[in-house]
DNA sequence: GATGAATGAGTTTTCATTCAT
DNA sequence: TATGAATGAAAACTCATTCAT
């Protein structure tokens, strides 16, 4: 499914506005006067404002699963650095798409529409299945440990990430860098995250349980 | 600040609706006709929709604080086995106020009023100070690594915590136990998140880094 | 009709506030929390709010004959100086009963119960015999002209004097006396308006038309 | 700023409830009855109910300085004239926009927005303008007198006037008038009054105090 | 494709009044 | 007398959607 320039246009501002106020905390008239077109233009090109949200699912979803599957492509790296790297490459997407990851935390947390949960349940599968992989190799070669449970796993990851980027701003409170500037801020926890997440891979996935 | 009976009732049934569709997503008139009281009590007790949701973070925020300053008190536990019971203590009580913790989670995913925000991070503070004890105590002792962020594994835990109360339900067809009882599900989920929440904080707090 | 201490308490409060706010801008509610008594005091007491400002009428309806009436008693004044201490009178009630005033104003505008209309035409038949008795005095003595419009004159004289209780803020714009003490510019309005209505009424009054 | 056909329909219906009924008095539901328009389109258009008020102002306020600036234009007349012509005109004006005028006296009384307030100042200050030049030139030419209250003789003017309007009923019945046709008293009314401000105006400029 | 106007159902909140005690 | 609780009606406003052009 193809999105045009108008389109794309809807779905970012769109997107920009769910993640900030929410999905019925947005008006679509907000999100049309935002991205300067026309209200009834939304119900033109999306049918209506679930459909837009579905759409924001859609839009990123497919960016999310290119993304992903370039990492199992490169053979050279052992599962241990695969996972390093997919550890890495899944952050960074986390904070360069916060926007989206803060919609699908919260359409998570509510009894939303079939359509959206499947689309959620899409994206969690695969890279469920991409994660699956990189272990089963590692299980084979015996660098990991054969009890492992892969959802669980999936389920620590995915919900510190999320976590992080929801609760950045009480962080930054608790830990006392409310002076640090944002940009510098956002590094600093980008890296931590990602170091911190690593190690605790390292222990979930090693063989001395 | 205490609550009648008629109000717990309210805030009850609001934390329900709150949790399962949404603040937004949930009309007062809705909870008035589910907790079986005038829709205007709403208002006289509470004085608005959004004082009521504060209410709520009154009202569990204020539970919270007793169950778990009573972890502290037993002083014959070693710092490892205190962090032991406060994980099991934790992810029980989460498991058991799962509509509380939902809303919070949202809560802290828009950008919401003052106070919730406010309150939210009297929550969050109040647990940081309690592990922040325990953790003392333990680097004291030499048990524990001096190299800890405390906020860090404050959101690691919260973060996996709250995701699986999220998304039980993705969990559940991503393990493939859709037959199993509920109860059952819900145990095996507790002990597991129990189980792997003690192993990464063993790791995380461990000397050999 | 005798009312007692609370219900003069009421009355008061009430009357503050309507003047202020207005009849339907004021809430029983606010009334009662001012006026610090119970908020169903009032349907106790008067039965309705539309009775409770029948009740500040028939209050301030009563102060208002008594004491005009005290001026014609004076046998030794000519018509003339009777009509100016009338007018002297007459202003200085306005001014010290300006709320009463601002609210009858505004009753006046507006299509409102069989009540007060009755009550507010009991006052201005009261005021108009007693300016009827004075004229017809002066008439007889040659002193006033016999063409007078008595309504007409009694129109110009409240007309004017509410006008500037009620614009009294617009006027000291105006004016450009925006930095003058309230009290000071008070007198000086008094003195004013006084002055001013002793001289139409002296040439509305006048043999010479 | 100009109001379309829907709009000048909103705000002609809205005027007339007002002045009836008064500003809280009337509920927007009723105006979009009484107008045969959808109730959602009174926000669409204005915003909000006090914003309609606010229009019904700028509407009217626009019409007042037209129709009385031509007035001065008439370079023929003398200052006395001109005087007469001018309370012609406004008595006219007031008698052909009673509505509107209730509606200003009313929110005079109150403590209203800031924006009324300010085109209430707006429309005051016109024609408080408009007379002063007229009486500057009588004073040129000595016909007025040099000590004049200009503000006071305004608040006379607006106050009489206004007080009619009110007051019209009440003067019908202290008249003795009521069997009188509508038309007919109206017509007399506009004459009386028109008579007495012309002759209280000639007081009020000439020289002899 | 695009738009301004329109709509009906919905929202929260406030209100005057009444009731049980 | 007095009161806190309760209520039903009504208030203003917002919403997503649709329609005619």
């Amino acid at each position: 499914m193809k999105f045009n320039d108008k389109q794309v246009q809807i779905i970012e501002e769109a997107e920009k506005l769910f993640a900030q106020k929410g999905f019925k905390g947005t008006s679509v008239r907000e999100i049309a006067q935002n991205a300067g077109i026309n209200l009834a233009m939304i119900s033109y090109y999306f049918g209506s404002k679930d459909k837009l949200l579905e759409a924001i699912f859609v839009y990123r979803g497919h960016n999310t699963k290119i993304s992903l599957e370039e990492i199992l492509k490169n053979g050279k790296m052992s599962p241990a650095e695969k996972i390093d790297v997919l550890i890495e490459k899944y952050v960074q997407k986390i904070f360069s798409q916060k926007p989206f990851y803060k919609i699908m935390s919260k359409e998570m947390l509510t009894n939303n529409t079939e359509n959206t949960e499947k689309l959620i349940l899409e994206i969690k599968t695969q890279n469920l299945e991409l994660i699956a992989k990189i272990i089963s190799e590692g299980q084979k070669s015996g660098e990991f440990s054969t009890d492992v449970d892969l959802p669980l796993i999936m389920a620590t990851l995915s919900g510190a990430a999320n976590n992080f980027i929801a609760t950045q701003k009480y962080y930054r409170k608790l830990s006392g860098l409310e002076s640090m500037k944002e940009k510098e801020f956002e590094n600093l926890l980008l890296n931590k995250l990602t170091k911190n997440l690593k190690r605790i891979f390292k222990t979930l996935l090693s063989n001395d349980n």
